[in-house]
DNA sequence: ATCGAAGGATTGTTGAACAATCTGTAAATT
DNA sequence: AATTTACAGATTGTTCAACAATCCTTCGAT
């Protein structure tokens, strides 16, 4: 289940390369640890669908997949807890996270107070420019008919209006959600249909932000995210099989 | 400068009493672990002041303070970054984090996202009343003289505020957030006047929530904010001398 | 069928050990 | 004198092994 490869690589997955500085002012690019680098390879087969919502994770299998102590799994146990993508269940051990109905609409809960929010202050030309290139990279998708890449161009389209705010705290709670979201796509095979239809909504709001029309760009993005809600909760309750 | 007793309580904070479910149904009241007690004690004492901003944490003292082994103290240590309220550097040692400019804008960004559109969303008349009682919270602080208390009732006021929006997600971001403007706070020592300042606008804003009129609220909200941050800024020129 | 008592498995936590890395100091070099 | 180098001490990062506590399952008794 787990890749059988003895030493987790480092590099797959956009880790927190954290810098720091020195007392003497030299710069140091901070090393992961392993412990950050198992957390980084969970991450990655939890966005791919390898390891999906209700799936037990078992300290010691975990350890010896990825050839690494159990202490130090449990310490990625744990930041993943934070993240919210596995829950940890005392003396039960952890599982990956499932998306409850309550669950759904708590996310669109923080997205719509984070996305329209970075909306309606706007952003830089780059940031911009950035949004724009999200929606033409979903165009690209659908045209060639890649769904997977469809999904992916749709998290950047938002991901890039919340990174108009150019808070890191804001962003980083972003990717925390899109995370969440990415596994409760991959539980319930949402079809391409859902993100066919929400193309041209993105680009209408692309265009009202690109003339300057802020708040109307925030009220479309808000009704965007309402009816997305809806769409979801529907599918979840087909998904629902357990 | 951390607790002597050989084993941490485990009722002081208001810790995350997750409440499971076992496989028959039964409901399950999950016991804290020595971990999260660990992490709970250091919450405290940073929430207190009793550690301040850039002090150092060492593994091995904690660990004997505490009475709990090093692995714990780890653990603990992880849960502690991801809520910012401690920096890891890599084989240098985890730091009380400390706010810098940028971070206080950082700050604001979010607070700005998130109560403004609780407060444009409104809340249940039981959430309204929560607002109400924080506002009358910090006038008896204010009349009695109490600062701190009217520090805390101020905090309360603005969460009463998030927890309109009923998102459990909301309202742990606005405690990270809450949480780490308390760890400022310590380092700059803000005086009295920052939050007697404020007693009228919470009442204003007040107001105008209860008399339905949420969007002027939530502008009176955001100016509020900018001014707040503002103020915090200028505090914080004064108060760095690292 | 219900209840209770083993048994096995997994988690929670500890303690010790060791390599890697950092910090500060003292010696050596220019 | 200033800078570099070398070294020793301390702390972190990680592993390993052990054991108690707890949970889940099975088996047996009522």
């Amino acid at each position: 289940m787990a890749s059988s490869e003895p030493i987790v690589p480092s590099s797959r997955v956009a880790a927190n390369h954290a810098a720091t500085r020195t007392a003497a002012g030299r710069l140091r690019v901070a090393v992961p640890s392993v412990a950050d680098r198992v957390a980084d390879e969970l991450r990655l087969q939890l966005a791919e669908g390898a390891l999906l919502p209700g799936t037990r994770l078992t300290e010691s299998t975990i350890a010896e997949d990825l050839g690494v102590s159990r202490n130090t799994v449990r310490e990625a146990f744990v930041e993943l807890a934070s993240e919210r993508l596995v829950v940890r269940h005392p003396n039960r051990g952890v599982f990956v996270a499932s998306l409850e109905a309550g669950d759904i609409h708590d996310v669109y809960t923080v997205r719509r107070a984070i996305e329209v929010s970075a909306m309606r202050a706007g952003g830089s030309p780059e940031n911009v420019a950035a949004v724009r290139a999200a929606v033409e990279e979903g165009k690209r998708a659908a045209a060639a008919g890649d769904d997977e890449a469809l999904g992916t161009a749709n998290q950047h389209f938002h991901g890039a209006i919340v990174a108009m705010a150019g808070s890191p705290r804001l962003n980083s709670i972003m990717g925390q959600v899109l995370a969440e979201m990415r596994l409760f796509f991959h539980k319930a095979t949402v079809d391409a249909q859902f993100y066919h239809h929400y193309l041209k909504d993105n680009e209408t709001i692309c265009l009202a932000l690109e003339s300057g029309e802020l708040d109307r760009a925030a009220d479309l993005l808000q009704a965007y995210l309402d009816r997305s809600e809806d769409n979801l909760s529907e599918v979840h309750g087909e998904a629902g099989t357990d």
